[in-house]
DNA sequence: AGCTATTAATAAAC
DNA sequence: TGTTTATTAATAGCT
């Protein structure tokens, strides 16, 4: 999406490559994090810039928790070569009581609990109901006045009810992102 | 990118929030990628979709080494709270040899959450004043009826508050999160 | 580190 | 579930 199309291939210069990885990795962040907002899933992602630096994003739990569900899997299919990780998968492996009843067929994993998920569904379906009684009343003529304030005490319902719930999500145990949208200043 | 230009932010609809992770996933996955061919950079990528199922994309390396220098860089940071990680760590505290050389410094940060109590006093306030715009409305008399409606829903906004506050002791303070601010353009 | 012409990703519709 | 298309968003080449 550039100028000219371009091939993926390894990029031989080296200064463009610091270019490109300075700028693709800008967007790979941006991606990753409106992943985790849009899907509020847990994300991790590492990486490392052409000259050996160490960059990492993660959202909604700590890498280490998601590190350790990776490896979790990893002890049910393989052991890593990595001398370490296999250090530590042996010792999971050896700790790790059955838990497999959380594991429908090797992939999925540590499944989140739904109640406050079911919880934003169900207040937004009693908001559409609001908004849907909000909108019969702007139709009626004579109260066609009151039909700016209608609006307005519309939008601060929203308004509120977006706010409760970000505050869900933030509180929800385990999310350790807690007012990073804050933070980011969205 | 799409037919309209959407707000990043939780996506309350199940079925369009799962659409939504399965298009991403895919764009996330193909920029890894390109990043790492473009660029020949160790890539670790791993997330979860929203019922849990485990992705994992990777690069350059396998995913157990790029963990391994990312905890072996933690080791010199801060030790990480997941226990099996933080034995992890502390053996290889015990073996590695730290150098100065590419610590990460510009991506991460350290978040300092908004103390609940706040954000919670920020919410109730946020209630009262609803209260307040409630209690004139429902001094009209020939909008009683929806008035109840109105009325009913104010009862939820203190119920999910109720729910919010209960959860209040479930919140462990956060540690380090990626901040990636500037990167967002935002 | 900014600027645009372009390409690429994707939200909604089908 | 997959395909198409109108739009928005990312970015390659320049400065």
């Amino acid at each position: 999406m550039g100028r000219v199309k371009i091939q993926i291939k390894r990029i031989n210069d080296r200064q463009q490559r610091n270019i490109a990885f300075a700028k693709r990795k800008n967007g790979l962040l941006k991606k990753a994090y409106e992943l985790f907002v849009l899907c509020n899933v847990p994300v991790a992602l590492i990486l490392f810039s052409p000259s050996g630096k160490l960059f990492v994003f993660y959202a909604k739990e700590r890498p280490e928790e998601i590190i350790c569900k990776f490896l979790a899997r990893a002890v049910r299919t393989r052991l890593p070569h990595e001398p370490n990780i296999q250090r530590l998968v042996m010792q999971m492996r050896s700790e790790t009581k059955c838990s497999d009843e959380s594991l429908d067929d090797g992939l999925r994993y540590l499944i989140q609990p739904k109640e406050i998920e079911d919880e934003i569904e169900e207040v937004n379906a009693r908001l559409a109901e609001v908004e849907k009684q909000l909108e019969r009343f702007l139709e009626i003529p004579d109260q066609w006045e009151s039909l700016a304030e209608l609006k307005r005490r519309e939008e601060d319902f929203q308004k509120t009810l977006d706010i409760v719930q970000s505050r869900k999500r933030d509180l929800k145990p385990g999310n350790f992102v807690s007012g990073i949208k804050k933070f980011l200043r969205i």
